[in-house]
DNA sequence: AACAATTCTGACCACTTGGTCAAATATCGC
DNA sequence: GCGATATTTGACCAAGTGGTCAGAATTGTT
């Protein structure tokens, strides 16, 4: 009957609660314009409940970023894992599907990233440097090893390029919405924006 | 000698030196996290006499947007102009490169829809309705016409994957600047941005 | 039942937010 | 010069900001 989120000390459910809440704030309104009050009260708990969890704002963006990184990295190794002995473009297709759907159903990656992205602060500094370059340097390689045209290019803007058109509709969705009148995350859009990331990189579509 | 900006009335100096700021405020930090106080600081001005100017933060931010938007349709309607009795595709490489430049002039248009996209806002509706779905329907076409394999694809699949990879180096220039080390606005990046999406869209590259 | 550790509450802080308003000042046509 | 108009100022408002803190409530352990 309490407000109170965590009945047993040790019991994470608060921080998972509070970390639902806040990945969406920080997601729509970015760092700055995302309040703490806002955040709690979506969470179901007092703004000082939140700060006792997370000491700061600061400290709680960082936490909604690992784990969103995580899940990817994860997805990702397991991919790997299992298709360890596949031909390499076997390989690199299902990383680039794998990574299309996570933006379907984890839009707040990119949308997040697109918001710190554009300035120079501490966070976009901490961000690059503890979980992008690892993710650039392991999957994109990945990628030109089993694409020719892939690997001719820039890497970096071969990577700019999947993230853009993989990710931009889910994170523009709204606007993607109003402009078209469909809805990028029904299973037939993902799979069309799948296929338009795998044409992008491996050039004619495989068939079947 | 004095702070005003705009020394004889019907001057719009001061209007110009507002959206300036307000431009740059807006596209890094969104509408919500810019505030009317740090603007005005910028353009050297109190956040009152802002507001004598502009009624409100909406009214300014439409200012911001609608001149944005009129800089970019003006540069396209004098390419068509100037192009009017050329090759279909000779006037859709020219309008691509025309979009580049201007992304690599003016990152903040892109900025900013790249945060109001994500939200279904009353400033989201306007923006669309008033601006982007003039600019699809009449630029669209013309690269379809253009380029076959286009033509063939979704319109508005074309259309995002254009201003993704044509704008987000730009747009996200302290992330690729940090992950890269290089400067995406050096005019050798901007051509090779150019190039991609030329690249993407008519295939391979036209020789010289 | 008593204990300490954990978790939650609510009052409070200084500061910033968008916006209003009356009064002061600057500029213009005359 | 004068009067009218355009512009700028600064005091002010209610509401919201991130964060602190002392105390209350809840918990697992004994």
């Amino acid at each position: 009957m309490s407000r109170r989120i965590a009945a047993k000390p040790g019991s994470d459910e608060g921080h998972r609660r509070i970390l639902d809440a806040a990945r969406g704030a920080f997601a729509t309104v970015g760092f700055e314009g995302a309040s703490l009050r806002t955040i709690s009260a979506e969470a179901g708990v007092l703004h000082t409940a939140m700060l006792y969890h997370f000491n700061t704002k600061d400290v709680l963006w960082r936490a909604v970023m690992t784990e969103l990184f995580e899940d990817l990295t994860g997805r990702f190794a397991r991919r790997t894992a299992e298709l360890r002995s596949a031909a390499p473009e076997r390989l690199a297709r299902a990383l680039v599907r794998d990574f299309v759907h996570f933006c379907a159903e984890r839009p707040e990656l990119h949308r997040i990233m697109t918001i710190e992205g554009r300035a120079n602060t501490d966070r976009l500094k901490w961000i690059v440097e503890s979980h992008t370059r690892t993710l650039f340097e392991n999957v994109i390689p990945m990628v030109s090893l089993a694409s020719p045209a892939a690997a001719a290019g820039d890497p970096i803007r071969l990577y700019y390029a999947i993230v853009g058109v993989a990710a931009s509709t889910f994170s523009l969705a709204p606007e993607f919405k109003q402009l078209s009148g469909r809805d990028p995350f029904r299973p037939k859009e993902i799979e069309a924006t799948a296929a338009w990331v795998e044409g992008m990189i491996f050039g004619v579509k495989r068939s079947k």
